[in-house]
DNA sequence: TCCCGAACCCGAAACGTTTCGGATTGGGGG
DNA sequence: CCCCCAATCCGAAACGTTTCGGGTTCGGGA
């Protein structure tokens, strides 16, 4: 149905090899003919058939993200990180495709699905640390990043934020209000930032001169429940905590609801900060202090990596750490004596 | 790289034609060679090239997701909705391919685009009913879904919730809680489902005998400032008021603060009631009584209507309302005297 | 013995591009 | 007048499939 290059062909009276170098802005046409090419090109509303040049030139021009996690996927997370992989790779004219699988095969078969559906490159979201798939990446002849998990090879690499330091700013943030027993609920240990979070949180700390009491240290799953129980747990071994420090915003509402039910004040008591900066961290109350990842930017950095890795075969991938910021909010306040607050 | 039809053929030894009849399961050819040719294709790691595939046979196996507006799409919402129609696609053995544009162009332009890139068929999302594009729709010969915009033809259909319904039921919960001076705060008029909820609010009214006041409806834009300010304004106009519809829990959520900011108690001097039940909804206090609707089973609806009209050309597309149910929690409850409340 | 159909297989064309390797002009220098 | 080069243009092959229109073989009925 649509124009093909034969009917420009036709219409304008050159060669179909003519008309393809006119309109792919080859050098040896005459300014007269590829003006007349247009011209015609133009009144039969011609576009390539995208599949015939993918055909032909082995090249692709799209990227694919594979979703493997459907719990995280649910967050406005994963939304605000596509918008950044759609703008950037709308403007390398890339197509985005999505793909949600349970499990994530061997290595090679992903491969072969992938050039199989013409994608040059793949983002892989929500892979966890203990899967045995991910030794086999770094080895892989195919563009791939990573979000959230180190890996890093010839045609690999991946993108995070720096959590070591986002973790580490909170609690600093904390100590600068005069906290000195902090509490920590972290993630499953099967998530990568996890282990730096935990590793921010000490180094803030020791940063501090504060000591490291591994009864200080929740292990929850990112779940608002284990939020809940995190806190409870906490304050029934440490009733002198005065900060919880939460490695996700879904259980640092946890936290804070179970706290409020303890009948503790927040941040009167207790002080409580989050991360991720998801969008009802500022709905609850008190809003929630927390640690803002910008996934919009997350999300263009790595399709940007991505995609030059597919145009430019010589490209090294590059890892970045994107900074995240701490945001003040009303869940944090200075210590307070027992009790004395409004 | 990969293996070729010619490479199956040649190492079974048959004729390409033998090998693509085998692998595509037609009936004339020999048990015996059918397993040779497939175990052959197994060694080698064979893999049909789609590309060449969607030349030849002109059919697509992909669809698209168009999304205008970058603000809704920054919610769970859409999130789950992707989250649907993937499922749905996958299924089906399409791709799912996602775009960004600020503005659509012309439908037939928007068409060709679709076509070149290979989709069979388009949902679209976060069109206004202001937009001059949704009058061509209904006559485009390429299959569109749209979502919450009420279009139909004979290649276009939409899908949405009973917003009429949802919103009739929050009134009526309402109602059966003993309200009877129930405010609306509405988003804006250029979306559809602002006037289908404010239809169901005036029926909900209507059905318990209840006035409808022009003075009890406020008309904002969705967002969580139109929220404060709307039931700042309907409290100063009507101080009868003891319960508020929001037609977004963003609005609702915007609401509960100012009601709270004003020294109002929720549910004890004031009710609230959402609509959508984003995942906040559940995390501020106390927590949102909302109309639900499934955004997942949207999307796989969205996804399924598409599907059938390109796979079946002689497929008359279907609008199907999806249920949206009340979601009871903390902040309704029965109508109390002034002021006291615990 | 001959013919016919069933069962099985294959060659070649087609899909819409890009690109390699020329072919055709016209003009300038020797 | 001849040669060569630059400037333009084009035919045909190739990419990896599917499918149309056959072709061959074999066995059985007439």
């Amino acid at each position: 149905m649509p124009a093909t290059l034969k009917d420009v062909a036709r219409r304008s009276g050159f060669s179909v090899t003519t008309v393809s170098r006119a309109l792919n802005g080859h050098s040896d046409v005459n300014i007269e003919t590829r003006k007349k090419i247009e011209q015609a090109a133009r009144e039969l509303n011609y576009f390539p058939n995208r599949m015939a040049q993918q055909l032909v030139t082995r090249k692709t021009n799209a990227i694919g993200l594979y979703s493997l996690d459907r719990e995280t996927f649910q967050n406005q997370f994963i939304a605000l990180m596509i918008s950044g992989m759609m703008d950037e790779a709308t403007t390398h004219d890339f197509n985005l495709l999505l793909f949600a699988t349970q499990r994530l095969m061997t290595a090679e078969e992903m491969v072969i699905q992938c050039k199989q559906r013409g994608l040059g490159g793949a983002v892989i979201s929500g892979l966890r640390t203990d899967e045995a798939f991910i030794a086999e990446l770094p080895a892989v002849e195919f563009p791939i990043v990573l979000v959230d998990v180190p890996v890093e090879g010839p045609r690999a690499t991946y993108v995070s934020v720096n959590n070591v330091l986002g973790a580490r700013s909170a609690v600093e943030h904390l100590a600068s209000l005069g906290h000195t027993a902090i509490g920590m609920i972290n993630g499953h240990d099967a998530a990568w930032v996890s282990q730096e979070r935990l590793q921010g949180y000490k180094e803030g700390l020791l940063q501090h001169g504060l000591q490291i009491k591994d009864s200080y240290i929740y292990t929850g799953d990112f779940s608002k429940e284990s939020g809940r129980r995190g806190a409870e747990h906490l304050l029934a071994a440490n009733p002198e905590l005065t900060a919880i420090f939460a490695a996700s915003d879904l259980m640092a509402v946890g936290a804070l609801e179970q706290l409020q039910a303890m009948g503790l004040e927040v941040p009167g008591h207790i002080s409580v900060v989050g991360f991720d900066d998801q969008d009802f961290a500022n709905h609850v109350s008190p809003p929630l202090t927390t640690i803002r990842q910008d996934m919009y930017v997350f999300g263009r950095l790595a399709a940007r990596e991505l995609i030059a890795m597919i145009e430019d075969t010589a490209y090294t991938p590059h890892h970045v750490d994107l900074p995240c910021t701490l945001v003040p909010r009303g869940s944090s306040g200075p210590v307070e004596k027992q009790g004395g607050v409004d």
